[in-house]
DNA sequence: TTTAGCACTCATCTAATGAGAGTGCTAACA
DNA sequence: TGTTAGCACTCTCATTAGATGAGTGCTAAA
């Protein structure tokens, strides 16, 4: 059985009808609301060809039919009209994402909000992903005795404070001495290369400054240990889904809400599959609690190189053109911007 | 009409036992749960006079009672025996707020947690207060062209750190320059005081480096600008809400979560109107929102200095003299920690 | 003053019923 | 041969009517 002209048609018009209303649509209201030109009963013998190839389904016996997965997808694929964003929506991303931001943070939060409002859906971001920096500069500034506070300044612009316990026997200018040994060895390098294979080099170096001998070590690992990087995930607009139909039971709305307070599973919900777009449709999540929703995504770089990842999740029945339409945008948008901002 | 002791003895036991089945409870049940040695009959006649008094309602015709928020409050101004916690409940928060935490960030998040945790209710923390910190030093660090990282330390060991524009034509000796003054002139003065007196002082100070004539009001502007403080609040626990039988309803959990997003209503929950333990029941609460929830906070202070607050939320039917009891524990340990932590 | 007894109330649970939307099948039609 | 009208049938959902049970208030007796 192959798709035709007229299929195609009653497929879309199930599918924009059931994203909008969220009820099954039976061959009479598809005849009453579309204008196909064709009776019930020929949609109805369509419809029954459409289940069969899988594109639609029968919450029960009686129903009307609500589009599948494999329904889904190839409306995606195949059926949807790309959507072109709106003059206005495109001035107020461009607006926000231009905006002079000096801290990545703030870009971080400000998107996601962004997001989660135009598309009327949960936005998740994730933030700057483990080894896409490399040290810029350390500086150790003066704090508590026994304490310093370390400022590291990262080569995509990140910057970042610990405080750092040193020891009450290392004086200002050992630090001094201690911060060019480390600027000048991890410069342009990622934290990974500094553990594995520079941290004897260093601490070779370091020990040369006879004062620091027996402290040098310690004071290292103590260091790099504030060095960790964490990648940060955000979300906005998880209000959102309480409006969808599908969470309006609470034990759903509880598990989802769940599943958001940990951030290493929502890093894998953005984890991308292939390059632009990526668009996982109900069943394809790799997380049984999200087989009835939808998550677009999209990575973001800085250069070439990928740093970061935004999307959005919503209920399976989301629409798609919109909010795919907006996610590349978007993605597009920061990429420039966080480019521009990081040659300024 | 008087409470007499058999009047106190029933009180006592409608509200222990709708805090733990919230479910109201009738004459019968009680003279089975309870061993009060009378019969149903008298109970009723006992109810009646309670319910007179205020202390008690039918939520309708021949259901039986439930504590009113007056039921609520004498009990927990009269009758509530205050509870001692558990040894090793003790332990767990002695342990968590003692470990060596260098970042008020870290303190704050922690203690949301574990205040969540050990209530089984959603915890409020109120950081850092506007106005209570004043300037410890300020550094400049080298970034990109035309802009600077400002590291700020206060005296209350809150480190942040904020990148600045400060134009093309500042160099790096010069901005040095500005922060000696800057230390100067600003140590231990509130953000507050810079901002009404110590401005013009410091300008004609700045104004005195005849290089800096033309750029220092500006650069002032955005530095101070970086140091505006704000208030940060953190939710704990807020998924425990939806385990209460109160929040079974959908349009309730979303108006509550809805008020969960709005900082700023949020530190208003926590304002206390008096020393120590803040008990506000039900309809006491200044949000409509919260007529059926109970709040019990209180403020940490580091020496006699009150710099912030912690709270727990729940519904009215909450487990009063556990949670007081912790909240109360709590503060004093965060208090002493903090006190400690700013000597060392 | 306390208690037993009794009539009454009201929410909740269950089963029954009917309306409505939709289907599949068959037969007629172009 | 594809399309359509008609019809019997199915299944959900909302409504209704009892039945149940927990609880009350009142009265009268202990």
């Amino acid at each position: 059985m192959q798709m035709d002209e007229r299929k195609k048609k009653i497929l879309r018009a199930i599918i924009q009808d059931y994203i909008v209303t969220a009820e099954p649509i039976g061959s009479r209201t598809i005849a009453r609301k579309f204008d196909l030109g064709i009776s019930p009963a020929t949609i109805r013998n369509e419809m029954s060809d459409l289940e069969v190839l899988g594109l639609i389904e029968q919450p029960y016996t009686s129903a009307g039919r609500i589009p599948s997965d494999a329904g889904y997808r190839y409306y995606v694929d195949c059926l949807m009209v790309e959507e072109e964003l709106s003059g206005e929506e495109k001035e107020i991303i461009e607006r926000e994402t231009t905006r002079r931001i000096n801290e990545i943070q703030e870009v971080i939060t400000h998107t996601s909000k962004l997001l989660s409002q135009l598309t009327s859906l949960t936005s998740i971001v994730l933030g700057p992903l483990k080894g896409t920096s490399a040290f810029g500069q350390i500086h150790f500034l003066p704090y508590q005795p026994g304490q310093a506070i370390m400022v590291m300044v990262k080569d995509n612009g990140v910057v970042e404070n610990h405080i750092v316990d040193i020891g009450f026997n290392v004086t200002a200018e050992e630090l001094q001495r201690v911060a060019a040994v480390l600027n000048q060895k991890m410069r342009g390098q990622s934290l990974k290369t500094v553990k594995k294979g520079l941290l004897q080099e260093i601490y070779s170096e370091l020990t040369k400054q006879h004062h620091l001998l027996d402290k040098a070590l310690e004071m290292l690992a103590v260091i790099l240990d504030g060095c960790e990087e964490k990648e940060q995930v955000y979300l906005g607009g998880t209000l959102n889904m309480l409006n969808q139909p599908e969470f309006r039971n609470l034990d759903r709305v509880k598990t989802l809400f769940r599943f958001f307070e940990e951030d290493e599973s929502l890093k894998k919900l953005l984890q991308p599959t292939h390059e632009g777009l990526n668009v996982t449709i109900g069943g394809e999540n790799i997380f049984k609690e999200f087989h009835d929703c939808s998550v677009i995504s999209a990575t973001y770089r800085i250069d070439e190189e990928t740093i970061g990842a935004i999307g959005v999740l919503g209920p399976t029945r989301m629409n798609y053109s919109k909010a795919m339409a907006i996610v590349d945008f978007m993605t597009r948008m920061i990429s420039e911007n966080l480019t521009r901002g990081c040659k300024r």
